[in-house]
DNA sequence: TGTACATCAGTGAACGCGCGTTCACTGATGTAC
DNA sequence: TGTACATCAGTGAACGCGCGTTCACTGATGTAC
């Protein structure tokens, strides 16, 4: 019976069969696949712990409550996320269009591989006086994000120069609808890609960015 | 004690002090309120029954189940969602893109004022073999708008003309983009409006849309 | 190297809660005569 | 117009469930001596 528990642990070295040994990263990997199979409000702090192999109660050892682990995995995410547009971005070489296409695979890549991640960082709907470091990643990705985009000048039709918030937002509506809408069983990875690749050709053509 | 639950009622006539008369109705409209308090996950049977001053069986006398209620409400969302749309296209009167312009306040519109309804249709994750009075609502709604992007012709950079889903998926991320995304507490509805017109414009600007 | 002990990550039982759903029932309505 | 009755929209109590969280506890670890 303790070894039927043994065996169906998931994730982090086991130490012995009383001390999990890893049991803060096993249950992050466990709400990333529960978070995945049922969205984060059907995740449940009992069922992460199940799938960790450890008592209801461990969890508590780690987290301060069901949130605060949603916000270690949204946290998680938007750090990955970053660091993926940034590597992606690569300091804008050789130039700031082509680099700038890079970073919107990059988002669309993140978004479809990584949907635990991209679900508890837009879905979780977690409280804007919660954990700070929770915010400060996130804050790194918005920063990234819109940095890169201010690059993007140009005149609507009328010949006003857009602001640059509104040139992130379009984009990041463009890469968001890509990544999330559609109507279920739809199209594959690949065209959503190309569907992006489309808009942000069309768009940028029409603000008039050719460098 | 009676009293008291009849002062509490929600929405529709009240026939007697034993039988609502018009239960159905109030239980569509508490659900809409509880859907935009704490979105269709955290919406419960029991608490609409709570609203609408009926016990938690009574629902089971209008809807098979939770998920009945819900479907419900998305179904009117979609039909109201249509409406709109059809009336602010108006057969592209007096010229389809004066009319386009229109549809994409209707949208907006609609997505901002109607919150229930739009996270019913867009979050609640209703399954594909369920209800079909629901998916021929949601079809209308889609039809009325891959109808209305279908005229919007035009070419990318390279000279390619766009497949008309390109355009409407384009489209429909830079609306559903502005009547969702955001951090909290940010601009207000107008500057929305405001947004979803000018990256509109962009976009059909680099389409080469112009009539 | 060996032992006593502080630490603290785990246990497992228990709690109260709100939920979805079922059940036998009750009483208001409206129709047939 | 008045009465018997079928209908069916409600009741309210009960069920089993899974949840988040707390509690006193236990046992593995690693450190001081």
């Amino acid at each position: 019976m303790a070894d039927s528990r043994q065996k169906s642990r998931a994730g982090g070295l086991r130490k012995s069969g009383y001390h999990h040994g890893n049991l803060k990263e096993a249950l992050v990997s466990a709400a990333r696949v529960l978070i995945l199979e049922k969205g984060p409000h059907g995740f449940s702090l009992i069922e992460a712990a199940r799938l960790a192999g450890v008592s209801p109660a461990a969890p508590y050892r780690h987290f301060k409550d069901r949130e605060a682990l949603l916000a270690e995995v949204a946290r998680r995410g938007y750090a990955k996320f970053s660091d993926s547009l940034e590597t992606a971005w690569a300091g804008g070489e050789p130039d700031r269009l082509t680099a700038f296409r890079r970073l919107g695979h990059a988002y669309l890549d993140f978004a479809l591989t990584e949907r635990a991640y991209y679900a508890a960082m837009f879905e979780a709907e977690l409280p804007p006086d919660g954990d700070p470091a929770f915010h400060d990643a996130a804050d790194r990705a918005y920063r990234t994000l819109s940095t890169v985009t201010e690059g993007l000048k140009g005149d609507d039709p009328a010949g006003q120069s857009v602001p640059p918030e509104a040139v992130f937002f379009h984009i990041w509506s463009l890469a968001h609808g890509a990544a999330t809408l559609g109507r279920s069983g739809g199209a594959p990875a690949l065209s959503r890609h190309r569907m992006l690749d489309l808009g942000v050709e069309i768009y940028l053509k029409g603000l008039g960015v050719t460098s």
